[in-house]
DNA sequence: CCGATAGATGAATGAGCATTCCATATTGTA
DNA sequence: TACAATATGGAATGCTCATTCATCTATCGG
């Protein structure tokens, strides 16, 4: 008998977790088409086939609601992307990977890159906001992460002597900014992961022609 | 009497100039301080320190307010952009040109750039919002003025063969998260400018050391 | 099958805020 | 100075939501 509640609890367990699940896809939906202020509770919990008070049960707030999507997506992208310069290899080789994890993640996640690209920067929400913070953080520590690659790589010599934090940050634009255009102008014409090759190669590489390095 | 009827009118015009100003500029400062949404007229008007119902007869909604500001900003730094490649020095000393006028453009307007950047993306605006449409255009005309720079530097030999857009747009992309960054923290320890010298060697030479040229 | 508990519902509440509108003040004309 | 005409002020309006809560409904143990 005891065991039987006990599984009984679990599944109620289970469908708490599944119905959670559905509100949060409903609003990564409706987030990513019309942005925070212009997506009611309303359209949402529509979206999600449930009533407004019944999301209220979920979730405290509407901003609660973007924050757990919002940070659920940025530690999952984070994790790939650490257990992705786990290896041994080359910190060049890391360098490619990471570009490769975060184009694919962008690939797979496209209505929510609308809304981290979009909101990355956080300025809607002002410092007061906790939600600023919180993914603020998560994108510094992507930023950290390749900074550390990058310092690596110029103690083994594979890079030359940069700023490393500089350099991710550019890194990181570059990345970000053509995922963004990739994602306005989706159509399914060319993949994004394609795009990866090149990057890497630009960044290692440089644009110019001549073999002889500046002096900086 | 008509000549001083005339220059009264004229006074009225300039006057009427400085009014609408005034309004902008408070906009600016409000706007980068908390965003479109969480600024309302009335903070607007008080920073203006205007009532309500004269904001009223120099813009026609809260919206007409942000597209002036951010358009007037960023017509003029693709005018700056424009006259700085005129010349007719090679592109790769144009593309640090570019680099330059950007940064500093950045460094003057430090508060419109905490807009810009932050909704640059544009996303809270949706598809419907002329907006989006409007100052995008103009991103868009920023990213094609240095796409012909790097076609043209590929003619003459400076640049290796790349797709122009895809570069001129991660070349953005590095520009702007390294503006967004020094922006949020800026103290004013560190000239945006100098980093500029940096930010081309990265880009022209890359991160490597090998003087070899991948095939890619 | 019954009462009790937990879950779901969506209309009602109330706050915030863009926009309007008319009373007041300022400027211009004769 | 008096009479428009025009500019300014800010309270009042009306709308859009986020959030709450009184009321149903399903589930559960016995």
């Amino acid at each position: 008998m005891k065991v039987a509640i006990d599984q009984r609890s679990q599944r109620k367990q289970r469908e708490y977790e599944a119905r959670r699940e559905e509100i949060l896809l409903a609003a990564e939906r409706k987030f990513s088409q019309n942005g925070f202020f212009k997506t009611s509770m309303a359209e949402i919990a529509e979206d999600a086939q449930f009533a407004m008070g019944t999301v209220y049960r979920f979730f405290k707030s509407k901003e609660d609601i973007y924050i757990s999507l919002v940070e659920a997506k940025v530690e999952e992208l984070l994790r790939l992307l650490e257990e992705a310069t786990q290896s041994r290899l080359p910190a060049q080789e890391k360098l490619r990977a990471v570009i490769q994890v975060k184009l694919a993640f962008a690939d797979q996640n496209r209505a929510f890159f609308r809304i981290y690209v979009s909101e990355w920067s956080g300025f809607e929400w002002t410092v007061k906001s906790a939600f600023g913070e919180r993914v603020w953080k998560r994108y510094l520590a992507q930023i950290d992460l390749v900074a550390n690659l990058i310092k690596e790589g110029i103690k083994t010599g594979e890079f030359r002597k940069v700023n490393p934090k500089d350099t991710s940050l550019a890194f990181h634009g570059m990345l970000n900014s053509t995922i963004y255009l990739w994602i306005l102008q989706s159509g399914p014409k060319e993949s994004l992961v394609d795009k990866g090759k090149w990057l890497g190669s630009l960044l290692l590489d440089g644009l110019g022609t001549s073999t002889l390095k500046r002096s900086m």
